[in-house]
DNA sequence: ATTTTATTTTAAGCTTACTTAAAAATATTT
DNA sequence: AAATATTTTTAAGTAAGCTTAAAATAAAAT
C-alpha cells in the first residue's frame, strides 16, 4: 500500500482510539493536511478494498483487515522511534518526524530485526505500546491523564501523547519524561490547571498539557 | 524530490560511472523496469529542472546539480547498508534491498547521525565508497577487476559490485567478501575464466563474476 | 420549527508517473 | 548504399492523489 493509504488508515486508527472527535472525513483530512474532498474520495477507495466501512455521512470504521494494517504501521513507527532514540542523540520530536517517513518503507522482515535487536521492547520512548508482529498489543495500560490525578499523591510518567515540538521541548527542559517521578501538589479544578513538583521545581500545567501527559500512581 | 526522480538520477549516475553501455533512455529504462517512453518523458522533465542535459537521441548527462543529488542519495543508501549490516544479521543482498527504499526517506540530518554513529566510515559493506555530507568521495580507488589480475599473485577483495542475490549467496558461501585474501592460481584468457584459491579451496569464476569482483594487489 | 452554519459529497480539473502503439530517427547488417 | 533492425520519440490514455467550487445534507442556533 502507498504512503497516502497507510497514513490515512493510521489516522483513522489513532482518531478512533484516542481522540474525542468523531471519525469522519473532515477530521481525518484535518490531521493529514488534505481537503475534505480528498478524504471522502480516499474513504470510498479504501472501502472498495475492504479496509474500512463507508456509509455516506457516517463515521469511518476500520475493518479487521484495516485494523491489522494500522497496527502494522504503528508497530514500525514505534520500533523506528525506539531504535533512533537508542542509537542517536535525537529528541522525541525528531525521532517522530523521521519515523513518520521510515514506517512506510520498512519490510516486516526488517521490523522484526529491529525489534529483536532492541530486545522486543513493549514500549517506545513516548511510552506508547509497540504491537507485536501479529499486530497485538499485549500490555495493559492503567495509566491516567495528569488532569485526573489527586493532589498530594506521587506518580510515574508513563506516556507523552503528542507529536508537537514545543510540547516536547518543554518536557525535555523540565525533566518530564517517560519513567520519571512527579508529585501532584495542587489541582485547580476551576481553572483546569495542575501543579506538580519535579526535581525540586514546581510547575503549573494547563489542560492542553495535562490531557496528553499520562501517569501511573505510585503505591 | 520523489522516489521516481531520485532513482532515475541515481541510475544515470551509476550507469555513467560504472557500466559500459551508453547513458540513453533505453538503458536507464531497463535498469528501472519502466518503458523507454517513460524514461524519455522523465528525462525531459528533469532537464527542465536543470538536473540533466537532454538533447534528442543523445546521451543523458547530469548537471552539477544532478550529480550532487545523485551523490546525496548514494550516500544515504550506503550509510543505511552500513548500519543495517553492523546492527543486524543481514546479507549483502538484504541490506541493499532495504536501503533501496530507505534512501528516499532519510533527511540529511538523519544521514549525518548514522554516519557519526558509525564513525564516518569511508566504505560500505560492499566496498563501495560513501560520499561525505558535501557529496564528495575523498578516497582513491586503485582496485582492479578480478579478470585483470595475474596468476600467481595475491589480492585483497575490495569490492563486490552487484545487487544480485544469487551472486551474493555464492560469495558468502565461498568466503568472497570485502577484506578477505585470495590468490589467483590461473588465468584462462581464452575462456575468460579465472581460477582462485581461498581458504584452501579452489574455485573457478567466469567473467560475469570476475568483472564485478574488484581487488587490490598485496605487495 | 425554521433559519443559519458547518460538514460532507459530488463534479471538474490538475500533476506525476506510468502504459501501449505508432512514427521518426539511428544503428547495424547485408 | 540499401535494407533491416533497434532505439528513441511522440501521441494518446490511465490511475493515484490531490485541488477548488458548487450542491446536498446534517448539525447548531435562534
Ligand atoms: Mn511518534
Ligand atoms: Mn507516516
Ligand atoms: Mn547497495
Ligand atoms: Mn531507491
Amino acid at each position: 500500500m502507498s504512503t497516502a493509504v497507510e497514513n490515512f488508515i493510521k489516522a483513522i486508527y489513532k482518531n478512533d482510539k484516542h481522540d474525542g472527535n468523531d471519525t469522519k472525513p473532515g477530521n481525518i483530512a484535518k490531521k493529514l493536511g488534505i481537503s475534505n474532498a480528498a478524504a471522502t474520495d480516499m474513504a470510498k477507495k479504501l472501502a472498495s478494498k475492504d479496509l474500512l466501512n463507508y456509509e455516506k455521512y457516517q463515521e469511518l470504521r476500520l475493518t479487521e483487515k484495516g485494523s491489522k494494517m494500522a497496527l502494522n504501521i504503528v508497530r514500525k513507527h514505534r520500533l523506528w522511534e525506539s531504535l533512533l532514540f537508542k542509537l542517536f542523540d535525537m529528541s522525541l520530536h525528531e525521532i517522530h518526524r523521521e519515523a513518520e517517513l521510515l514506517e512506510h518503507q520498512t519490510s516486516d522482515f526488517l521490523a522484526n530485526k529491529i525489534s529483536a535487536y532492541l530486545g522486543n521492547p513493549k514500549f517506545d520512548p513516548h511510552g506508547d505500546p509497540i504491537p507485536n508482529e501479529h499486530g497485538e498489543i499485549t500490555t495493559v495500560d492503567n495509566s491516567i491523564q495528569l488532569s485526573q490525578t489527586q493532589a498530594g499523591k506521587s506518580y510515574i510518567i508513563s506516556r507523552l501523547m503528542s507529536d508537537d515540538k514545543e510540547f516536547f521541548d518543554f518536557c525535555a527542559l523540565h525533566g518530564l519524561k517517560f519513567g520519571n517521578r512527579i508529585m501532584v501538589t495542587n489541582q485547580f479544578q476551576n481553572n483546569k490547571m495542575t501543579q506538580i513538583s519535579i526535581n525540586y521545581n514546581t510547575i503549573l500545567l494547563n489542560e492542553d498539557f495535562t490531557n496528553i501527559i499520562y501517569v501511573n500512581e505510585i503505591n
